[in-house]
DNA sequence: ACACGTGTCACATGCTACATGTGACACGTG
DNA sequence: CACGTGTCACATGTAGCATGTGACACGTGT
């Protein structure tokens, strides 16, 4: 059994669900830093997809820190990463952008978004 | 000239990117309701894309209510939509789900996030 | 009645991303 | 030394995207 829930759906790439579980898996607490994450194959068995697939997502978690590799031993959750830089907050502030756009394109207002952020945001409380 | 402003980006489907411009436009006041909305033709011209593509990204714009079609004589910015359906709120939940983790894993706190909200929000005021 | 511009549609073609298939290698553990 | 681990380099099939090409229905203006 993975640690961490995920349904594979059509219409968004694979690799890319698999990532965005495991963010979830993360930041709630469910996957703690210094726990052991399953292999790039017991990933791939589990969720019935190739290994190439697995191995492309957990690469994507490598590289954006939630994820630490030892070679030939495994991979570990890693720790919390840093602050983010200058450049991570300009790409952040267009996904902040694309919410707003749609959140006003919805009719909502101001109060409304940020009710629904926060609920969000506690939902998702690290535990 | 088109009313709205778009520089075309690799990276991301192009009639996905003239849809975003469009609602921005919309939204931030540069296309007023009832007013004339660039054809199929002139639209593809100015941004050198394919009339099929232009006409992709106008289709979904129909669909979602931004613009109105008189057949045989054009297309108008239309009326402001009305407030959401549950499944449409529910869909959206989703986005706010996904900014909500992308800032957790960056380390953001709460009021961060949400200055960042207001921030975009008044940047996208209706004039 | 007619030409024109409008939206709309149905194919086909080339390109790219995605997922899978197959095989192989380096590393550390036991 | 065998084993499981991560990693990589190809190839293959599928789907989405953008473009190419041609055509039709509609309303306006002449």
């Amino acid at each position: 059994m993975l640690p961490f829930p995920l349904q594979i759906q059509p219409g968004l790439p694979i690799s890319e669900q698999v990532v965005y579980a495991v963010k979830k898996a993360v930041i709630s607490g469910l996957l703690k830093p210094g726990s052991r994450f399953p292999s790039v194959r017991a990933v791939s068995q589990e969720l019935r997809i190739h290994p190439n697939t697995a191995h492309k997502a957990i690469g994507v978690l490598i590289d954006e820190g939630l994820l630490e590799v030892h070679p030939g031993i495994g991979t570990v959750v890693g720790q919390l990463p840093s602050a983010p830089s200058a450049k991570e907050l300009k790409l952040f502030a267009g996904q902040v952008e694309r919410l707003v756009v749609e959140a006003k394109n919805r009719r909502l207002r101001l109060d409304e978004l940020q009710a629904m952020i926060e609920r969000q945001w506690n939902r998702l409380t690290t535990r």
